[in-house]
RNA sequence: GGAGGGGUUCCCGAGCGGUCAAAGGGAUCAGACUGUAAAUCUGCCGGCUCUGCCUUCGAAGGUUCGAAUCCUUCCCCCUCCA
C-alpha cells in the first residue's frame, strides 16, 4: 500500500474551484493536477476558464495544455497520467491537489477501468462509415449478436456506445461486457476529497453562466475559434471543438447562428454541462466509499481554512 | 379604409370534424454513464380522488351524436394596397 496522498476537489463549473486550489497554493506547498478533459487542450483558453498565466506561475498546474486540440484524450490517459503524477509530486515532498469537474476522469480514477483495448481511430472510422449507410439503429442490432449484454443496456440511438462496443469487439473478438468482469484497480493513492455543491437556485445559477460566457466572448473567445478554424486541420466533430462554447461559435462562424442564438445556446450547453457534473456528484456522495468526503458550499468564507486544515493533514 | 395571412399546451411549431391532452423540436425537471465524457443517451413534461375524470388550442356564441378543426361576431398580430 502506498503512503501517497493528495486531496481532491470536485464540483460543477463555475463554483470556484479554481480559487480554492490557489488558495492552498499560497499556503502550503501543494501542485494542481487539473482533472478536466478540455484544459488538456493547447491554444483553448478562453472558454475553457483555464487558470491564467499568472495564476499558473503561482503553483505548478499539471495536465493543462498537454495536447493539440486534433489529437484527443481520455479518461484511461488522464487515469495512468494522474496516478504517475501524483507519485512524482509526493517525491517532491509536496501535496498533490487534484482539482477539476470531469466526472468520467474521476470515476475512472477512483473505481479503475476494465482492461479494454484502447481507441483504434481506423476501426472507429470504419464503424462511423457503416453507420452513416445503415443507421445507428441497424449497428444496434449487430451488437446484440455480438454482445447481446452489451447492447441490451445501450439506447439504440446511443451512437457513441455502440460504437466503442463493436469496436472492442472487432478489434479483440470478445464482446465488451466479457472485460467488464475484471475492474482494474482502484484508485492507488490516499485521498480526501472536497466537493462543492451550488445549493443556490438553478435560476441563479444560469445567470451567472450567462455572465460567464458574455465576458468570455468580451474577452476574445470568437477570436480565438477564428484562429482555430483558420488552422484548417479542425473539425466541429472533434472532441475539442465539441466543447461547451466552441461548439456553438463554431456554428456561428459558419453561419448556421446568430450571434443571439449562439449565446443563448452556449449558456443553455454550459448550463446542462453543470447540470450533468451534479448528478455524477449526487451519485458520488450517496456512497463515499470510506473516503474523507466534505461538501462545501460554493462561496462560503469558511471553506477555504476548512480546505487547508485538510490538506495539512494529509501533508503531515 | 381595402386585400390577404395568422392567433395551439412554458417557447417554437404541426394538426384542420371523431383514433387529440393534441406530432415534432426547444426549454425545464430527473436519470444513465468503463479509453470521444464540456461527449453520448434515457425518462418525465395540463390537473386530479389516475385502467377513469376534469380543464386546455385568442374571446363569446352557434352548427353537429361529436369541434383545436365548420359558421357568426368580437379582440389582438403580421404582410400588402390606399
Amino acid at each position: 500500500m502506498s503512503t501517497e496522498r493528495a486531496l481532491i476537489i470536485l464540483g460543477p463549473t463555475a463554483t470556484g474551484k479554481t480559487s480554492l486550489a490557489l488558495e492552498l497554493a499560497a499556503k502550503i506547498p501543494c501542485e494542481i493536477i487539473s482533472l478536466d478533459s478540455a484544459l488538456v487542450y493547447r491554444g483553448m483558453d478562453i472558454g475553457t476558464a483555464k487558470p491564467t498565466a499568472a495564476e499558473r506561475a503561482a503553483c505548478p498546474h499539471h495536465l493543462i495544455d498537454i495536447i493539440d486540440p486534433s489529437e484527443s484524450y481520455s479518461a484511461a490517459q488522464f487515469r495512468s497520467d494522474c496516478v504517475r503524477l501524483v507519485g512524482e509530486i509526493c517525491a517532491r515532498g509536496r501535496l498533490p491537489v487534484i482539482c477539476g469537474g470531469t466526472m468520467m476522469y474521476y470515476k475512472a480514477l477512483s473505481d479503475g477501468l476494465s482492461p479494454l483495448p484502447p481507441t483504434d481511430l481506423k476501426v472507429r472510422a470504419l464503424i462511423a462509415a457503416r453507420a452513416q449507410e445503415l443507421g445507428w439503429p441497424a449497428l444496434h442490432a449487430e451488437l446484440e449478436r455480438k454482445d447481446p449484454v452489451t447492447a441490451s443496456r445501450l439506447s439504440p440511438n446511443d451512437r457513441q456506445r455502440i460504437s466503442r462496443a463493436l469496436e472492442v469487439y472487432e478489434m479483440t473478438g470478445t464482446p465488451m461486457s466479457a472485460f467488464f468482469a475484471g475492474r482494474g484497480d482502484q484508485c492507488p493513492f490516499l485521498r480526501e476529497e472536497i466537493v462543492l455543491m451550488p445549493e443556490q437556485s438553478r435560476e441563479k445559477l444560469r445567470v451567472q453562466i450567462r455572465a460567464r460566457f458574455l465576458k468570455m466572448l468580451d474577452d476574445g473567445l470568437l477570436d480565438e475559434v477564428v484562429s482555430l478554424r483558420a488552422r484548417g486541420d479542425l473539425s466541429p466533430d472533434l472532441p475539442s471543438m465539441r466543447a461547451v462554447g466552441y461548439r456553438q461559435c463554431w456554428e456561428y462562424l459558419d453561419g448556421k447562428l446568430s450571434y443571439e442564438e449562439m449565446t443563448e445556446r452556449a449558456v443553455i450547453a454550459t448550463a446542462h454541462l453543470a447540470k450533468h457534473q451534479m448528478t455524477w456528484l449526487r451519485g458520488a456522495l450517496a456512497h463515499s466509499g470510506g473516503i474523507r468526503r466534505v461538501c462545501m458550499a460554493p462561496g462560503d468564507g469558511a471553506n477555504a481554512a476548512r480546505a487547508l486544515a485538510m490538506a495539512r493533514d494529509l501533508l503531515a
